[in-house]
DNA sequence: TAGAAAACATTCCAATTGGAAGGTAAGTTC
DNA sequence: GAACTTACCTTCCAATTGGAATGTTTTCTA
């Protein structure tokens, strides 16, 4: 959700030391919402105060409010941030995946690295909030529908499967599976039952599609 | 949802006027927890006082904090509290289901009834709330692991698996996806879809084990 | 190059937070 | 029934919070 860009172009117009207001901006934006990922992971939501983020970024108080005018368009901006970040997370794990022919196992492990990692649990952060904030969830909605649209595209292209419906369903039963073992991850679930689970769960995937 | 009653019993003793200690101190000990829990599913943890939590349960700051020292005290024990309480919606469901002989559609039934009720969401809030915070993943840890086991326990008498090794792997792949269902619940996704989601894995599950 | 405007910095504030201190009443024990 | 313990209440405080007000620098435009 675009927010309002006064000037034109974010372009390479800095090649002379001088920086543009446009690429000042977009650079104090940037370090915000990197700070505020960052704060969300390490520290939690409950935990992350504007100030913090705004010392981690390096970054006024005024400056931020410049930007961001309350708290809630910080964390609404910091989901989009965060998730397009998770979305080249993927893509670049998609990419650097060996080919073969066991395609659904490649993609249920292309998904766990995405939706399980450290992005993830900011994620997680934000969602939980947002379910007492409507104002968040407003923002977080839309945003994660993309994600999810996006991914899905993602892993049809790369398992090579016709986009059925059946092969949706178990597009979307594996994504919940996954941040439900990524929830168990965050609190310090046993690590090596979770690989077995997911074994379990490629070849159920691999046998149930095969029928 | 029990919210704080100033003035009721939990035994019937209270024929006569008088309370024995005991029965002050478990009653307030009571209020304050389920206001606790009230607190978590209404404002979340984030914006969960204790101030605001001490108001609920009709309970002066004082007497707070006499019986939990510190906010994570009062946490811990919440979560104790919490997951006893889901255990018994889960059993009274459980004792409610008619019989017959679709087994395994009921079982994955009862868990989703008792994970992704209201309930769950307060676990949900202390549980990412825990992930940055060390007490209470500590506090948090072994009641949830007491929790899993006895629905395993619960999970297989009911459908009257032999408690083998497959049998518990498909119990917490089952835990886990509806985890992940919960979540996607909460922050408003298609309820439609996870209808049509968990159709889809009793029918792999079915499919699966009969082989 | 003057001045408008955007980006940024400093300072302050009212409100809320979790927790401590100190006092009172009720129950228990001998 | 007196000493003692537990349960409870009122009041207070230092720290932190999000946000506003106001001042300064930098970039853009005419």
């Amino acid at each position: 959700m675009g927010s309002a860009e006064p000037s034109k172009d974010t372009s390479e117009r800095g090649v002379r030391g001088h920086r543009t207001q446009a690429e000042r901006s977009a650079h104090t934006r940037a370090a915000l919402l990197d700070a505020t990922i960052d704060c969300l992971i390490e520290l939690g939501y409950a935990r992350t105060s504007v100030h913090e983020i705004c010392a981690r970024a390096g970054v006024s108080k005024g400056a931020q409010q410049h930007h961001f005018t309350t708290k809630a368009d910080l964390m609404a901006a910091a989901v989009e941030h965060l998730t397009h970040r998770i979305g080249e997370e993927i893509v670049d794990a998609a990419g650097s995946l060996p080919p073969g022919p066991q395609r659904v196992e490649r993609g249920v492990e292309l998904l766990w690295q995405g939706f399980s990692g450290t992005l993830s649990a900011a994620v997680m952060e934000l969602w939980v909030a947002a379910r007492t904030d409507a104002e968040l969830k407003a923002a977080i909605r839309p945003v994660d529908r993309a994600l999810g649209k996006s991914t899905l595209a993602l892993f049809t292209s790369l398992t090579g499967e016709s986009p059925s419906e059946r092969t949706e369903t178990l597009f979307w039963l594996t994504v919940n599976l996954i941040r439900g073992l990524a929830l168990d991850a965050e609190i310090g679930g046993d690590a090596v039952r979770r690989k077995q689970l997911l074994e379990e769960w490629k070849r159920i995937l691999v046998g149930t599609e095969a029928r």
